[in-house]
DNA sequence: GACATATATATGTTCAACCATATATATTAA
DNA sequence: TTAATATATATGGTTGAACATATATATGTC
């Protein structure tokens, strides 16, 4: 007689909301995280730390909200937790970041950070991480 | 010998940052008065103050930082100053305004704010405006 | 004057930054 | 195996700045 309740969490991810969505993505540094797993598929934090040469906790703190969102998911893998975007996301939403990547062409810090993570002296996997 | 400080401006409207751009889409007053505009074409304070049931001042200042941004241009017709979206924005921005409408279908507040747009009175251009 | 819109000021709330600290895993050595 | 240490990541708690709201008032048009 309360089964109902739970059928709603099937489509949970489906139901991001658009401001919600937006309110995420308005944050430099989420956004800028966003754009890099977006082009890496894949990244742990301290390689996004790297990046952006911005503090671990800061990092950690707007993944973290990424991550109640749904919008990126983690995964562990031994000392490191790797994070990406949720392939779930609707259509919607993965369009709207793939038009966002556009507009950061060759723009100030966006196309700074994917060079810094591509020169990283020990990216992770490789004994250890800077 | 000076010329060249001009040059910047005739290409000012293609450099709206993707993060400025986003800033300003994450606040849910300007966001429905957008998702509005994107529909209708073009609407007067009025008839989205009417549509989104809210002051008058707070639309007004809202749609005054979406123009401060290039975002919307607007354009007096009589006692009436109408909005409407920009149309030299750059393309990767009319694109995220038109998948961010598409996350808007059927949801709560959207919806509703159409409705009651279509529904007012008096619009404006006949007589008096609600 | 009536209506439409803009702006000024004050107030309140949100939220990101920062520091310190906690947890978890890995590594090394005894 | 256990202990000690290093690295990776997460979280509490506080502060301050940014920004949205509300009220009042100003400007502009008919």
């Amino acid at each position: 007689m309360v089964e109902h309740i739970y059928v709603q969490w099937y489509i949970s991810i489906m139901n991001i909301l658009p401001e919600e969505f937006l309110k995420l993505l308005s944050d430099p540094t989420r956004f800028r995280c966003l754009m890099l797993l977006l082009q890496e598929g894949r990244l742990c934090v301290c390689e996004l730390t790297h990046a952006l040469d911005d503090i671990q906790p800061k990092i950690s703190r707007h993944l973290a909200s990424l991550r109640d969102a749904q919008i990126v998911i983690d995964q562990r893998a031994g000392q490191w937790i790797y994070y990406q975007i949720n392939p779930d996301l609707p259509d919607w939403a993965k369009q709207i970041l793939r038009y966002t990547l556009k507009g950061t062409a060759g723009r100030k810090p966006y196309s700074h950070d994917l060079k810094k993570l591509n020169t990283m002296p020990r990216r992770p996997g490789n004994k250890m991480c800077a």
